[in-house]
Formats: structure tokens, C-alpha cells, sequence
DNA sequence: AATGAATGAGCGTTCATTCAT
DNA sequence: CATGAATGAACGCTCATTCAT
């Protein structure tokens, strides 16, 4: 019965694009409206397919906020792993350093993205534990630092927690001064923290 | 047709009364069964009144969560303050470890009210910043121990934020580890990490 | 346990003052805004007394709305039959002149009064009927103008309720014709239309 | 874990069909117990369909009633429209009482549906003027009529409205007094009446 | 693979009415 | 007479999910 002047649109994708483009439909969608508010209905919509084909994809809304939050921590790893890299091998300082300046301007530029998966939506667990794969970069850092002997910490991983967190903290809060922070400021200010952080006291 | 046996349940009850138990009931709630699944019926139910009645105290369930916010900052506060004070006036590093102390203990004592309020909902804003009390009380102890020459900071807000959420990751993490932490290694390794944030660099 | 400072407004009132003012609240509400809308709750407290003592007065909304079209009706009567009594006993055309003239002059005057109780509430029974004790008016002058040989009709409650029918749609017409209708010139054309209808075709 | 035997009604239906039922299943329930107290449950019930389809294909109750009243003035404006035709172009008086009668017979048919959507519900403005494709047809020919030097009126829309109403009056009259009314009595009066309205007076 | 009509449990919210004080 | 805290039935509406096509 359906009139021969239906568009022939192709029926089918390669699965991966299909589900990048939900994915890039959902985003769009919790960054205008917020993460509640936004329905299933208005996801396949804008990503053009019908409702029941985000299911063959995704089994919840928040199977698609996973998948935003595994794309935040991976961008954001790459950029910070590629600053350390740069710093000279033997340059601990200049590693630890690197790695707030390129966190800073990595949670600058992912901002939106974070703030609709870490802050709209409830990964699972407690919070800052979550980014992970930063905090155990981070870990692995400050550990073979302490190896090198370029500083002095009791407990690595609690030393990297603390650390994450404090940088977090005054991120986000920068972010939250609603006009353009004074980026270099807040990086020196973290910088010369994170130098105390490891026991290393500037001045 | 109503059963003679109806019991003749007190109509009416100081609203300061009726107030706490619907938010007591709620609380209970919340823990046992999250936010989000917890009904309004459910409330009403378990604090023995009819559904209409909440809306008499609260205008949504968003409400309660304010006011069990409200709770959490003003005890955990309260706790904060009493500890620093108890320190002498000039002893400024231990007024610092005083509050990270009681922050701690204080934190593991209101865990499960903390989770509620601040990792299930969502207050509003943006995060970290929010327990806002606290971080004042930090910012104006961090700034009166530099204006006293007792440390160097050189932006009291910025290291408070720092600090604080510093202390909130660590913290965090202890709890989530489920074994009961050794708590009294978190704080000493706190402790340190506080003083060198405020550059005292202690060993 | 209520401090001393309440202050202790008179308790009571002459039953008809108390239940004047309990219409008079229903009646700017239901004006403001409609009468579905309107709450027990926004009556007594726009009449300055609790909520239960609406139900010393009346027995539901609904019992308000009765009494407001018992005054509806009682109004337009009057100013009907006053000025139909001003004619001369034998001038039957102009009495029934007189009665259209008067029905618009009123039906403008009370027309919000009217709409809040014919148009946004329903009566019980069928409409335009009910607007009886107008109609019964109406058809006792027929009647006596057909006696009295001043016009010819078949069936004078009929002729009554058709008259009274027509009159009444061109008055809402006109009313609902937001400007400022010409009254004279409605009134005019309302009246050849009355004559006509008792086969008095003038011109 | 539902039963087996729960039966594979079909899926689907062609939207008009499922539209169709809804409607009817509403205006049946109305009139069995009113507009207001049916509830969107009932009416599903009855279309036995799920409460959410309603929502597919109504946005609230008031949406069927409007559907209703659009098939009252269609079907009504059908039956006035046939029987005026069939008069011979210049049989003007012929013209005007077929209206008449027609219309009377087609309230008696439809006296329900128009009880249900004019009398229980509100459309929106002001009452005998929403009928209006009923009077704009009788302008027509009263317009028409009037040109055609059939009769003399002042005001084509003044009258039709006057008349329109007057006969809607008498025809509710009619249908409210319980008993089985004499229709030809009634059409032979009001026949009469629209004849004189427009000038022309039998007798 | 894709569709989208249909589902229905579930929720928040309102408010007329009661009755112990 | 008057109060107003408490009630609780009732309702409209949403939307994640299913499944026959």
C-alpha cells in the first residue's frame, strides 16, 4: 500500500556508521535539551532511521552515554599522553608539568562533552574514581618519577588520586567562571600545586 | 463502610514534625533503593501519611533533596569548625591537619548522605564547587594562615579548590575501596599532602 | 501553641455577609479566570476564611455557580419587566419594543455575569430554556398582546421561545463582535425583527 | 511470563480505521456518561486499544470533541444543503422553509451528537454563532434571496443569525419536552415564523 | 536490516471534601 | 462558627520497549 513515490532510501548501512551516527545524534541532542529530556524517539529521529533500529544498536540510553564516556576518556588520554611524550626522558618536572597543561586544555576543549556525561548522566560508581585511565596515566607518572628518584611520594596512586581531583577541581571551577578564564594563569597555578603536590617547592 | 476498627490516627502534627519524618522517610529511601526508583508514593507510604501530604512540605522530590543537601553541608560544617578550633590559635599547620582530620571523619560518618545528595541527583551547578560551605571555610582558613605568614599561597581560592577536592577524591576512593580503609594512614598521607599544597614541606 | 501576636480577627459574621462575600470571591475568580480553573481553595482564601467554611455555605462548586444565575436572572427580569411597565397598557407594539430594548440594554450590561454562568458552566438541562423566567415573561406579554388582539400568533410559547431565541444570538453576536457594536443601530433592526415575528410587518 | 493465551490481536490498522474507532468509542461513552466524567482509559477500553495509542492519534479529550464537532456541522450542512437544492431556483419561500424543515429534521437526527459537543463541552467562543457553516449557508441565501427582490431585509447576517437562533431555540424546546413533539406541528410554526422574519407574512 | 504502530506500567500532581480541634 | 491539616481517589500523560511486518 505504500505509494510508489516513497524515497528509496537505502535500507542499510555499514553498522559502524549507523551507530556513529546515533551516537552523534544523542550527543547533539543531551548538549541542546540536556540527557533526561531527551528521548529515544528524538535520537532516531534526528539520526534519520526509525525507533526501533536504536535498539539493534544500543540496548538503553545509557548504553549511549557510555559510549560518549568512553570517547571523552580517550580523547583526552591521547592528548595528555602525547604533551608528556614530548618532555625530555629524564625531565620529571617538565613531565608533570606537561601533563596539567595538556589536561587543562584538554577538559577546556572536551568540556561540553564531560559536563553531558559526568555531570548530567551517573556513570555507576563514585566519581572521580571514574576517569581512570587518566588517573592510572597519571599513576604510572608520578610512579616512575618516584623511581628516578625526581621526587618523593609515599603512596603513588594516592598521591595521582589527590592530584586528579585538585586539578579537576580548579578546572572545572575555572570553566565555571563564565567568562574566558585567564587560561596561563590557572596553568601556572596548577603547576606550581602539582610541583608542592610531589614534594617539590618551588621558591 | 469504613471498618470501626480505622485507627483513629492523630490528624495533625507540628509541621516541623510532619516535615522530618517525610524527609527521614525519604532518606531511608533513597539509600535503600536510589533516588530516581523511589516514588513519592513510596515516601508518603513509608512516613504513614496520604500522598497529597508531601505536597503540603515539599513541591517535588527535587525539594527533598535540598533539604537533605542542606543537612549534609551544615553537619559536615559543623564538624569541620568545631575541630580547627580546638587548635591554638597560632598553630596553623595544625589547624590545617585538623581539618583535613575531621573532614575525613566526617565524610566516613556522613557517606551514605553524601552519595544521596551529591552522586545520585544532581544539585545543580557544576560539582566540586558546590559544597560550597566548605570550601569557604578552607578559603578563609588557608588565607588567614598566609596573612599570619605561617605559608605561601599565592591564590587562597585557587588552592582551597584544589585542596578540597584533593581531599574529596581521596577521600572517595578510601570509601570505595569496600574494605574498611585503614583510616588513620589516609589521614596521615593527607595530612602531608595538605601541608605541601600550602608549601610545607615537611622531610 | 499559636503565638499571642495572631491577629484575632472577628471569628464570626451574619451568615448572609459571610456568604455574600464567599460569591462575590467566586465571582471576580471565575471572571479572572473561568470558572474550571477556580479553586475552593482560591475562593475562601480571596474571601478571607479557611477552606472548611466554604462548606458552611454551600455544598460544591457548582452550589455558587446556582446562585450566581439565581442573580443573573433576577437582575435582567427586573430591568426587563421595569421597562415594559413604563409603556402605555394598550400600546402592545411598543411594549414589545420596549421588552428587546431592554433585554439588549441588560444582556450588555450583565454579559460577563452571563458568560461565567451560561457559557463556561453548564446549567443541567437544555440551553436557551433555561433562561426561563425571561422567557416566561416574554410569553405572558405575547399572550396578552394576542388577547388583546394586538398582533396574530399561533402558538405564543413558541413564538416566545423563537423571539427570545433570536434576540438572544444577535445580543451574543454583537457583544462577541469585540468593538463596540452600534447599539442603536442592533436595537433598531432587533425590533423590526420582533414585530415581524408577532406579523406586524412594518413597511 | 504472560499467558499463552494471550491473544495476537492484530498489531496494526490503518490509521483512519483506529482513528475512527477512538472517536467512536469516545462519543458513545459520552453520551452514556458525559463528556467530563469519561476518562481517556474508558475510551481506550472500549477502542481496546493500549491508553498510550490515544496519544497517537489525539493530543487530549478535547481534540476528539472537536473531531465530533466537525462531523455534526458537516453532516448537518450536507442535509440543509440537499434539501434547499432540490427546490427550483426562483421558489425563494420554497427555499426557506425546505432550510427549515431540513434543519429541524437533521437536529432531531443528530440531537445526541449535538447535546454532546455543543451542550456538555464548550467549544470555545461565544455558542450560537459556532454553528457556523449552518449560518453562513442561510446568509447565502438569505443574501441571495434578498437580490433576487424575494424579500426585504436590512442586514443579510443580522437576520440569519436571528433566525438561526430563533429556530435552534424552538427546536431544543421541542426535542426537551420528553414526548414524542408533533415535528410537523413544529415545522408548520416555524415555518411560519422564518417566512415572516424575512417580511413575508402568510395570512 | 529496518520499521513504527502499539503497548501499558508508572509517574507526578491536583483538589474537593472531611473532621478533630 | 470557624479552622486548616490531612486525605486519597482520580487523572492526564510520557516514553522506553517490543514485535509483526
Amino acid at each position: 500500500m505504500t505509494s510508489a513515490a516513497t524515497k528509496p532510501r537505502p535500507r542499510t548501512k555499514p553498522p559502524e556508521e549507523r551507530r556513529g551516527e546515533l551516537i552523534q545524534a544523542a550527543y547533539r541532542l543531551f548538549l541542546e535539551q540536556g540527557v533526561v529530556p531527551t528521548t529515544i524517539e528524538q535520537i532516531t529521529s534526528r539520526a534519520d532511521v526509525a525507533k526501533g533500529t536504536f535498539y539493534l544498536y544500543f540496548s538503553s540510553k545509557e548504553d549511549v552515554l557510555e559510549a560518549l564516556r568512553d570517547r571523552f576518556e580517550e580523547e583526552l588520554l591521547v592528548k595528555v599522553q602525547t604533551a608528556v611524550a614530548t618532555k625530555a626522558a629524564d625531565d620529571w618536572p617538565g613531565k608533570l608539568t606537561a601533563w596539567a597543561r595538556a589536561g587543562v586544555a584538554g577538559y577546556f576543549d572536551l568540556k561540553p562533552l564531560h559536563d553531558v556525561v559526568f555531570l548530567e548522566s551517573r556513570p555507576a560508581g563514585t566519581e572521580g574514581l571514574l576517569d581512570n585511565a587518566l588517573i592510572d596515566h597519571l599513576l604510572a607518572l608520578l610512579q616512575a618519577g618516584a623511581d628516578a628518584g625526581a621526587w618523593a611520594i609515599d603512596d603513588a596512586r594516592f598521591t595521582a588520586v589527590f592530584l586528579f581531583n585538585g586539578f579537576h577541581g580548579v578546572t572545572d571551577a575555572a570553566c565555571a567562571a563564565e567568562k574566558q578564564v585567564n587560561r596561563s594563569r590557572l596553568i601556572d597555578r596548577l603547576e606550581q600545586l602539582c610541583l608542592r603536590t610531589v614534594g617539590l617547592n618551588p621558591r
